[in-house]
DNA sequence: CCAAGTTGTTATTGACTGATAACCAACGTA
DNA sequence: TACGTTGGTTATCAGTCAATAACAACTTGG
């Protein structure tokens, strides 16, 4: 089985989806390049290559994030531009852990300038995203985001959704209160 | 100027607050213990001899964390019992940057197993303290964990609280739904 | 005043990691 | 078929880091 080589542009695409596999779990620091090569499958100083730096990876990974995200929304409003639409939708994405965390570990990572700053312009387009589609008010989008953000550390701490932990009593009252939805 | 000798246990409870403000900035794969020995003022290897090892001296502060929460809330219940009066308290506690932080690097770095049962089990006890002081019903705790999780998220990231970073657009407007509350 | 316990330190190491350099291989094309 | 371009590799390094070992200084009770 001889390699087969891709375009760069292809390579890259891999490579990001490897990123948000490895950087969701380990977060930025925790985890290193060589980690990410070997889930695509290529040498360490490729990634290196490719990427010119560690934090360009990450950010990299971070907006395929967020694109996605967006991307689900977007989706869900074509069938039905409503808060409980998206809400839904995004509750589909749970079943994504590596997107939770991968979030998670961006708000987290916040401390670093350069990845402050565009993780906040990625969760400000988000918002945007939600304003425009649904017309909610800001009220109504910051109760969205806070339903949001508790799904988001809920699942990324394995509460909720498909790799969670067995439950505690305080976990299963919480994870009873969204009734109607199926995690996984 | 001699350095002052503290017994082990003042020593630990220092190198505990100094370990809150480390891996609050840095989380836990992206501090060194030597970074904590030094805000502290003892060396690196004295820091690992009090607490075993590098993941001990994390879950110490998670803890350590978590209690301070904890003991915000007991203290507003104390005054009034209710949703919004805790809710204020932990308003109040975005000022303390660190700990929101603290407590999303703590969410992040679940996939560690032994992390992962530490925080969750901090969780959970946030959440008992919640209805047990306030008798709320479940719903309404989720309510109050989603507003709190944002509020967590949003000081992390910068774009409320004493830290944040210019306002955009959007970040203006969210925090524009919060009128009778004053940031720091 | 000395012996034992406690609070620290310095020295050191072995493993790891991001990044650079230099080189190799496949492909198209003139 | 020679050659430039693009897609990769191996070798290597300079720096970092958690943890161990050995030792030093202070304190206290008998």
């Amino acid at each position: 089985m001889s390699r087969t080589r891709l375009t760069a542009e292809e390579r890259q695409e891999q490579l990001v989806a490897a990123a948000v596999t490895a950087f969701s779990s380990g977060g930025y620091a925790g985890t290193t390049t060589d980690q990410v090569a070997r889930l695509a499958g290529v040498s360490q100083p490729y990634v290196i290559r490719l990427f010119r730096t560690k934090q360009d990876l990450f950010l990299a990974a971070m907006q395929h994030t967020v694109e996605l995200i967006d991307a689900t929304f977007r989706a869900a409003a074509d069938q039905d531009p409503t808060l409980p639409s998206l809400g839904h939708a995004y509750f589909q994405l749970l079943g994504r852990r590596e997107l939770m965390a991968m979030l998670l570990h961006g708000f987290a990572a916040s401390d670093d300038p350069a990845i402050g700053d565009h993780v906040r312009a990625g969760f400000g387009r988000l918002y945007d995203t939600i304003r425009a589609l649904t017309g909610c008010t800001p009220e109504e989008a910051r109760s969205f985001f806070g339903e949001g953000m508790l799904l988001t550390c809920l699942a990324s701490m394995r509460v909720i959704g498909p790799a969670a932990v067995p439950l505690q009593p305080w976990s299963a009252e919480l994870a009873g209160t969204y009734p109607d939805e199926k995690f996984d």
